[in-house]
DNA sequence: AGAGCTACCTGAAGGC
DNA sequence: TGCCTTCAGGTAGCTC
């Protein structure tokens, strides 16, 4: 699901949500994700307060007044929602894959849900950097993100541009989505090796990077399927692809018809007329 | 160090 | 209707 864009919307409706809130229970229906909840996660989490929701790629971290860090990360098919109790149920979200309660007050909760258990939702000290994000590479919407910070992390790397761009330890956030769409703004090639770019392209694609995230982020991020943001609803950005999932369609910029091939074990969707 | 592959898990969709 | 296969916003952990 979740890339940048979906991830950093959750953030910011959770923002409004649970800031300033003390987590009175926590629920662990299911701790068998990607990673075990740990044992001790409620007893670590449990009366503190929510101070602050940061972001860095496409984790979550929930900062509590008592030196706890909560990290989330939302796999494929999380989600991290907060309802109040007499709210309905947000639609399409079944309950029997909330792994995680946090239960707010008597009337507010915030619930994490995976029904491939692919995410990750860890406790941990404010005082270090969690492994998971300590080999994290630059933050894209950063104001000294650009072409030399991809011309940098690429040089040497013969793997194809769009595996490069999955790479978190390269560039942070980006996900199978906004790679297959920031290379066709900047009409790049998937296929090419990262190592190929000029400066002038690496310049090109760090701003269509940008502009990509932040068009999606406006968007509300984009639901194929499983994708809701902290209120439970879905966003729009799907609607606003120019290559992802349209094998077949003529590109929106050229007489070519949009390609569907296979990088790494995942698709990829380019226009193999105008992306060179 | 880098590159390529497999596994983790559920559910939706398509073919027959 | 139902069974089977394929595919899906991600990443860690192996091999070579």
């Amino acid at each position: 699901m979740p890339e940048l864009p979906e991830v950093e919307t959750v953030r910011t409706g959770l923002e409004k949500a649970i800031i300033g809130k003390r987590i009175t229970h926590v629920h662990v229906n299911q701790s068998s994700l990607r990673k075990p909840v740990p044992e001790k996660f409620s007893d670590l989490v449990t009366n503190g307060v929510v101070r602050n929701i940061g972001r860095r790629g496409k984790y979550l971290i929930v900062e509590l007044d008592n030196g706890i860090n909560i990290l989330v990360h939302l796999g494929m098919t999380g989600r991290l929602f907060y309802m109040r109790h007499h709210d309905e149920r947000p639609e399409g979200i079944n309950f029997r894959h909330d792994h995680v309660v946090f239960q707010l007050s008597d009337e507010d909760f915030l619930i994490y849900n995976d029904p491939r258990r692919f995410g990750i939702v860890d406790a941990y000290s404010n005082n270090v950097i969690h492994p998971s994000i300590s080999q994290m590479g630059p933050e894209p919407l950063d104001a000294d993100f650009g072409g030399p910070t991809l011309m940098k992390a690429f040089t040497k790397r013969k793997t194809p541009i769009k595996i490069a761009l999955l790479d978190q330890s390269l560039v942070a956030g980006i996900g199978n989505i906004y790679a297959c769409e920031a290379l066709w703004r900047a009409k790049i090639s998937p296929l090419r090796a990262a190592s190929s770019l000029t400066v002038s392209q690496a310049r090109l694609l760090a701003s269509s990077v940008q502009d990509v995230l932040i068009d999606a982020i406006e968007a509300g991020g984009s639901s194929l399927r499983d994708y809701r943001n902290a209120d439970g609803e879905k966003g729009a950005f799907q609607d606003k692809f120019s290559v992802y999932d349209r094998e077949g369609e003529g590109c929106q910029r050229c007489t070519g018809v949009v390609k569907r091939v296979t990088q790494g074990g995942r698709s990829t969707f380019y226009c193999p007329s105008c992306q060179v």
